[in-house]
RNA sequence: GCGGGUGUAGCUCAAUGGUAGAGCGCUAGUCUUCCAAACUAGUUACGAGGGUUCGAGUCCCUUCACCCGCUCCA
């Protein structure tokens, strides 16, 4: 639970946030929109920063990773295939006496006699409220509990002294319409989808309706057989993407920590199903310890590709400034995971509002490729020369052994799927001896992670307040972000000692002319310099150049005295500063920041 | 969506139903040889809409947003 003083620390990142244009609310002008929130200048940079960070890392500099960019808007269908347009509504039900909400499929179910009133009455005034209610009791409990409880029901509708009207009672068996605290009748369940629906043409019928993405990676699933055949990949590999998704929110919260509007990096990573590599290899590796298991071998399985995966994402995180004592990992328990995962880890950050998920990291087994197999009607599964050599020369039992496994994981996921037993069973058999003839749907690690979250992180990791006492005695708070200069907005800012000296003034702008085009740069000439130096500590900015007399005149003392041409560069964190020539300045930066 | 709390300048906070103020910031200028210096000038607000009242930042209603809880997830 949020203690106060973290909700002050939030509040004053938030501020920070406005005051310095990294985050504004959206539509402000107008009162704000709730769950939708905008990037200022600052902000722009530092997710820039981190989308081209994520990119490099997970596609570029792979081998076996691709990219892609989808639409937003997508056939509806896919929706079906993934089962967001059933699974992703949540019924929602209401205490009619606390107003306490629930999950209507998760109460709990109960049985007992359900005494029923059809209204009340005020004895004093008169006065009659006309609305059904009931209270649900456990068998031998005695009645006067549940008119006491209808009483307070109609008390809160404005009855002083109430009399109830028209109880009956009626046997009530395994119900899910009361509550299991106080036997309190349910609003009727009304369900939610967080999906945002639109229309696709000029029409807005029923049959037009199209939904914005909740996730970007069904795109990755709908576009495999295409990337596929035209990225010269084999199995394994992973494609990336990044992009905006949407999720009508019952309750956004925690800043920009849960927006309707979102983005996301998600990257799937098809494997061999793990028969297929016992065909190949002759045995699956297993986890021998935990950590990263090194780099990927012919006989992982999904077990290793999953643990892979989650150290590779960690040590990503770390490498953009988040320390790993800041991050949590949580391997799902069982009874967790969704029906297809076998299984999910979730990369938690310690925010001032509690420890919450960054990054999912799932092992989705070959169902969502297998569903839009079974929905699209085309086939999703590819053929590998390799498999095929491989199974044919393995021994009979071997291969019996190998093809009985697929047939048993295929038919069970056919079947939890409604698929009727003998169509089940033949399909199975039919995937099976596709097995041997080299030929399987891929399973997939998703390691799929929040933008704007990841913002949040860095920039509640990077918020320090720096108390300092001047030379006056004087004390003052000021706040520095400890951003990575890989991420940080402002890479490096260029300054004058002075203003009004002319010379000085036109180095500097020549200085910060030649970063620009390498990096963000920012040139500032306003205030006193300490007044700069704070300002680009506020900013994050990890490095700030100083143009002053020694420049022109050479260095006084030291080892280095009478060298010209030379700048200060100021450290962020420590305020200390060495001083380089102008020549060298770039390739300095360059490899700080890269 | 329900319950509780909060909305005054970019930020932090004032103002008994009677002329909306301060500090910091920001902008311009003077000055200034390294950590929010000084001086001068300027800048900007009652979340929105109704109502009560001679008069509303203040009282009432509606609405919007934010924070906390229920709930949910990237």
């Amino acid at each position: 639970m949020a203690e106060p003083k973290e909700n002050v620390l939030m509040e004053k990142i938030t501020s920070l946030c406005k005051r310095r244009g990294f985050i504004f609310q959206s539509s402000e002008i107008y009162g704000g929109i709730q769950g939708f929130w905008d990037y200022g200048p600052l902000g722009a940079e530092l997710k820039r920063n981190v989308k081209e960070l994520w990119w490099s890392t997970m596609t570029r500099m792979r081998d076996d990773v691709v990219g892609l960019e989808a639409t937003i808007i997508m056939h509806p269908a896919i929706w079906r295939a993934s089962g967001h347009v059933d699974t992703f509504s949540d019924p929602m039900c209401d205490c009619l006496l606390t107003k306490k909400r629930f999950r209507a499929d998760q109460i709990e179910f109960q049985s007992g006699n359900a005494y029923h009133y059809a209204g009340a009455k005020d004895t004093a005034t008169g006065k009659e409220v006309v609305e059904p209610y009931a209270v649900l009791l456990a068998a031998g409990k005695p009645p006067e509990s549940a008119r006491k409880t209808a009483a307070q029901f109609y008390a809160q509708r404005g009855l002083q002294t109430v009399e109830l009207i028209g109880e009956t009672v009626a046997k009530v068996e395994n119900s899910q319409r009361f509550n299991p605290e106080n036997g309190s009748l349910l609003t009727p369940p009304v369900p939610f989808n967080l999906m945002f629906k639109t229309y696709v043409g000029p029409t807005a019928t029923e049959a037009d309706v199209a939904y914005l993405r909740p996730e970007t990676a069904q795109a990755i699933f709908a576009q495999f057989k295409n990337v596929h055949e035209t990225s010269r990949q084999k199995v394994p590999f992973g494609v990336a993407q990044m992009g905006k998704a949407f999720r009508n929110e019952v309750t956004p919260r925690n800043y920009t920590f849960r927006s309707r509007e979102f983005e996301q990096m998600e990257r799937e990573f098809f494997i061999k199903p793990d028969e297929a590599v016992e065909a190949v290899t002759a045995a699956v590796a297993t986890p021998a310890a935990k950590g990263h298991p090194g780099e990927p071998q012919p006989n992982w399985g999904w077990q290793l590709w999953h643990q892979y995966w989650v150290e590779e994402r960690i040590k990503f995180y770390e490498g953009i400034g988040l320390p790993r004592t800041t991050l949590e990992e949580y391997w799902q328990k069982p009874e967790e995971l969704a029906h297809y995962a076998r299984a999910c880890v979730d990369i938690l950050f310690k925010f001032p509002f509690g420890t919450q998920e960054l990054e999912g990291i799932a092992a989705r087994s070959d169902f969502d490729l297998s569903q839009h197999e079974r929905c699209s009607g085309k086939a999703m599964g590819i053929f590998d020369e390799e498999l095929r050599t491989a199974f044919g020369k393995l021994p009979p039992q071997k291969q019996t052994e190998l093809k009985d496994r697929y047939y048993a994981a295929r038919l069970k996921y056919l079947t939890k799927m409604g698929v009727s037993a003998a169509e089940a069973g033949a399909a199975a058999q039919e995937d099976a001896d596709g097995l041997a003839k080299g030929q399987y749907i891929p399973h997939v690690i998703e390691p799929s992670a929040g933008v704007d979250r990841l913002i949040l992180a860095l920039l509640a990791n990077a918020f320090t307040e720096v108390t300092e006492t001047d030379a006056k005695g004087k004390s003052e708070t000021r706040v520095v972000l400890r951003f990575h200069p890989r991420v940080a907005p402002i890479k490096v800012a260029v300054l004058p000692l002075l203003k009004n000296k002319p010379e000085l003034a036109a180095k500097a702008r020549a200085i910060f002319e030649s970063l620009r085009g390498h990096m963000m740069a920012f040139h500032d000439e306003a205030g006193s310099i300490g007044r700069r130096y704070a300002r680009q500590d506020e900013a994050g900015t990890p490095f700030c150049v100083t143009v002053d007399f020694e420049t022109f005149e050479g260095i006084k003392d030291g080892p280095q005295a009478g060298v010209k041409d030379t700048v200060t560069i100021r450290h962020r964190d420590d305020g200390k500063q060495e001083r380089i020539a102008t020549s060298e300045l770039l390739p300095w930066l360059l490899v700080r920041v890269k």
